[in-house]
DNA sequence: CTAATTTCTAAACCTAACTTTAGGTCAAGG
DNA sequence: CCTTGACCTAAAGTTAGGTTTAGAAATTAG
């Protein structure tokens, strides 16, 4: 191994524990941009190292890959994360995560004072919540249990 | 309207908010069992209106319809949940309420502790390897991290 | 009776986030 | 040199929870 060479993909799989096809998907999508050395394989440099965690961890509060694309564009001069602006980051994720949290503690104070009633009545129940429901229009799966955190 | 001849599906659709697509597809997923008239359209009763808002609860909840189906099965003699059926079931849900709310919070303190020392690394960040990643059910392989000591 | 709704079925389509497959190419070991 | 094994691309497949479409039959309204 000569120099500083970076990572091929399968390095960088063992590393992070993503699968080597899901690292390719993630370069498809943008958030990565690895370079190719003259066989046209990919090399990864420890930046790109970075990026996925960041990807990994921002996927476990919730976020999309759009938006943590968004998230890393938004970084001046699309800088992988530096200190700094995961201080600033972080900000976001923890009103995402409050969010959540709050949703389901209401849907759970819901259910203890309904537990016994039984009525599952879709005029009075207050588990049963069609306001909310009405909002979500169009395909796709409903994975609305609570809220979808980014925004902004 | 004659007798007591039941709901047409559109009827149906319109008391639960549901769309007659959607519950299409749960009587495919084997969740209502409505009858047929003489003209082949299906005829819901009331029972099956009580069984579509506890799928419409139980979806808020997280759970997928396999797990309802399962759910709405244990019932003896596949009855539709009663006042008593609907509090053992509570407890479950309540169980699995607890989990996520835990989970969440548990992800909340990683972040705050975490907040400003911006290391992102695979090696020592609390927020990168939760036990859960592991666990998650995608298709994927989602493996357990070793560590990995020692540099590239 | 006729026109306008509803409803019927089956199959295709949708999103998200990937994986799998097919058919080659590159790199390393013996 | 030859053979693995890792890598490449593009395209199709997967899962969940439905929606949309097409063409035909039933029901309802006037």
């Amino acid at each position: 191994m000569a120099l500083n060479e970076g990572l091929s993909i399968g390095a960088l799989a063992d590393r992070t524990g993503l699968a080597v096809s899901a690292i390719r998907y993630y370069e498809a999508q943008g958030l990565i941009s690895p370079w190719r050395n003259a066989g046209g394989q990919r090399r990864f440099e420890r930046a790109d190292l970075r990026r996925l965690s960041f990807v990994i961890i921002a996927q476990q509060f919730g976020f999309t890959l759009p938006q943590i694309k968004a998230e890393l564009d938004r970084l001046p001069g699309g800088r992988t994360p530096t200190k700094a602006d995961w201080a600033r980051i972080s900000e976001s994720f923890r009103a995402a995560l409050d969010q959540r949290i709050t949703t389901l503690t209401k849907l759970r104070d819901n259910l203890d004072s309904c537990i016994g009633c039984g009525c599952l009545s879709l005029d009075i129940c207050a588990l049963y919540n069609p306001a909310d429901r009405a909002a979500e229009k169009g395909q796709g799966p409903r994975y609305l249990m609570g809220d979808t955190p980014g925004g902004s």
